[in-house]
DNA sequence: TCATTTAATTAAGAAAACTACGGAAGTGCT
DNA sequence: AGCACTTCCGTAGTTTTCTTAATTAAATGA
């Protein structure tokens, strides 16, 4: 059954909705108070999206928790449900796919239920996507599934939910993907950017964090913004491109087009091109190149890339006005002095560090923990696109 | 008189006012249409401004808007107040400080009625400053202003509503600035961010442009961001500070305490100083500068430092998602080859170029219309800061 | 057991939107 | 000029949604 947001006012069942996902869990009457909203519309409220399975009741006694006031009647607490699969997760990567229905709350590590490889360069690669996709649907069986959410490398254009440009799935361009998961599962789907899930993933495990920039270390740098608790977007299909910072002296060619873009300094290959170079050819293996930079330290090759990273990442701190990165990915598996380099390169180029403090740390990857969180932003809460509000008229557009 | 915001709500209330500054000049039913919201409402709106003084009725006649569709009763069509000066405009800069009396009608070119300097280096700066301002506030006279809106150079702390850093303005770290025009006005005070006001001004008057980055060259190198027609912010009091992006290989020291900081490069000192290398100290003003890239183009040292720059202002686009670029300040006064090599640097380095196009085209500064756009959006229509929306006990607050 | 305290629900009322309708103010045709 | 037609704007009454106030529920501690 799809979730039909009747008449209560949509800002506030958002509201509510994220601000639940702040606290973890909290009684009605701790929202309405947190919210400055009144008890029987938080109740209202809490009661339609417990009705939607979105939400469920925790028996207290389960749970220990001392931040009770001692007096009066207990609150019964609330928790988004996490007794029951309500989302679709697919994640498409570059060597393999993976599939897996989800709970809305929040999982500790990623799982994935299915996992099917797609050989490269086959020549029908939608059909065959799709056909996997069906041996996966059978797997996993016919739950009532509020809709689909898949995470895609690339340019995303998410209003068409279309792909623009993924230069190394190229097949994805051409092929309408939300259309093909429509076909296997029939349910509404959302094509959602690898690194803004990784963003919006690391923002609901670490509800406190607002602001952050958060950086992906991989085949290429990919980023993602996350300002005041939102993914930060706008009107064109591109943002948080930092790995495409053009670093002035670099002739690499890129995977993009374009020349010298910092990614081919810092990502997978980049680096082991220039370990490479370094060790004249001697060495070129990520395993090697863990060692060796274990044993000898930040060299001035693996230092200079590393600025170039923290040069671009420190300008674009300067620019949004952040003070946190997160950095996920292959560079946290290399010895901490790596971090500790870029960290320190970011920290004397940006601006906020002449007043408090700049924090680069290490996160892990939380795919499945942003598609819940694109999916309840999206699908259960849906932001009804209209800029001018009349709230009313809002409302029984969204009942018919 | 104040203007109270009675009971409508305010989102309607911002939206309408919104799209009247989009429109220029509509009726009543041309904003209801455009908004999506009901007649009735609109006209309320449209009545409470009226008696506000926020907005007039024009007399069609005068105008000559050939856009009025031909048949039916011809709307009365709406604009901002021209003709009543509503707010007061201060522009602190380091050589002088400027005040002007405004109306919400949008001014084509700056104009100050009052100017007067500061010497550097006062010993008492603030004290002379206030005395300064008690002396336009004569000259002006007592005008029924809804506040004043402070134009400040530095990184300006807006919810404090205080400076926090101004290399250049010592002095107004330690002051607080809206205190003291408090004391001359007793109006409300908005400290305004420069560079922000730049760009909503530019905003203000081409208000098809909802999503740009404004770049301003001048003693140090500036930046603001409009994000969906709105000036991009966060919860640092930092933001646009694209000047202050490191560049690889640049030791040149920065007013800021870093070292290597773009502006060192592209401000108007910068370019001196290259400038003067360059010639080997025997040419170093700017109208030297001027003549001598007309006659010679632009040599390799000026191509460098504007490459560099270049790198700053395509990171930012790539980062933030954007594809529009205005500059205003001293880089448009000097011969167009520099603009055009600017822009093309840009473009190079922008991931947007490959979908479509990126502009880059020098603006003039327009101070004031960002003054009366921040005026109208805080002072006019604030935005009730609560996050979580409860309408009418928001309404019933600001009644109180 | 009962007073106290906090939580949740119910009922009644108010705010701000909407729809429907009617008069006003134009154009264009006869 | 008169009349049909169209569009604008305001009034009146309705609907939606939130609020406050009152009530019931569920705990603690004297």
């Amino acid at each position: 059954m799809i979730y039909v947001p009747s008449r209560m006012g949509q800002l506030n069942r958002r509201a509510l909705l994220r601000r639940l996902q702040k606290l973890g869990i909290a009684s009605r009457a701790e929202l309405a108070k947190s919210l400055g909203m009144s008890q029987p519309t938080a109740g209202k409220i809490v009661d339609e999206l417990i009705a939607a399975d979105v939400l469920e009741e925790v028996d207290m006694a389960e749970t220990s928790v001392g931040e009770t006031s001692l007096r009066g009647r207990p609150g019964r607490k609330l928790r988004l449900n996490h007794s029951k699969s309500r989302l679709l997760a697919i994640q498409l990567g570059l060597q393999s796919t993976t599939v897996t229905p989800l709970a809305l709350g929040i999982p500790d590590v990623d799982e994935w239920q299915c996992q099917f490889s797609l050989a490269p360069n086959e020549s029908e690669s939608a059909r065959v996507w799709e056909n996997q996709l069906r041996a996966a649907a059978k797997k996993i069986g016919r739950e009532d599934f509020l809709g689909a959410l898949v995470s895609v490398p690339g340019v995303l254009d998410e209003q068409a939910n279309r792909i623009l440009f993924s230069p190394n799935l190229h097949w994805t361009e051409k092929s309408d993907l939300a259309q093909i998961v429509r076909r296997v599962w029939k349910l509404p789907v959302l094509l959602v950017q690898e690194e803004r899930a990784l963003a919006l993933g690391h923002h609901l495990a670490n509800p406190d964090c607002e602001d952050f920039l958060l950086v992906d270390f991989g085949e290429g740098v990919g980023g993602a913004i996350i300002v005041d608790g939102k993914p930060f977007a706008n009107p064109l299909p591109i943002s948080g491109e930092i790995g495409h910072t053009p670093v002035l002296g670099n002739s690499r060619k890129c995977g993009c087009g374009a020349t010298g873009c910092m990614e081919t300094l810092v990502s997978l290959r980049g680096l082991l091109e220039s370990f490479s170079t370094a060790t004249r050819g001697k060495k070129n293996t990520w395993p090697q190149l863990r060692e060796h930079i274990s044993e000898k330290g930040i060299e001035p090759w693996l230092a200079s890339s590393l600025d170039a990273a923290a040069t671009a990442i420190a300008g674009a701190l300067n620019v949004l006005g952040l003070r946190r990165v997160f950095v996920t990915g292959s560079l946290t598996e290399l010895p901490p002095a790596v971090m500790a380099h870029l960290s320190q390169a970011i920290e004397s180029g940006s601006m906020w560090a002449k007043f408090g403090r700049v924090e680069c740390v290490a996160a892990p990857r939380r795919r499945t923990a942003g598609l819940i969180a694109m999916g309840i932003d999206r699908l259960i809460v849906p932001d009804s696109d209209t800029k001018s509000f009349s709230l009313q008229k809002i409302a029984s557009r969204n009942q018919a």
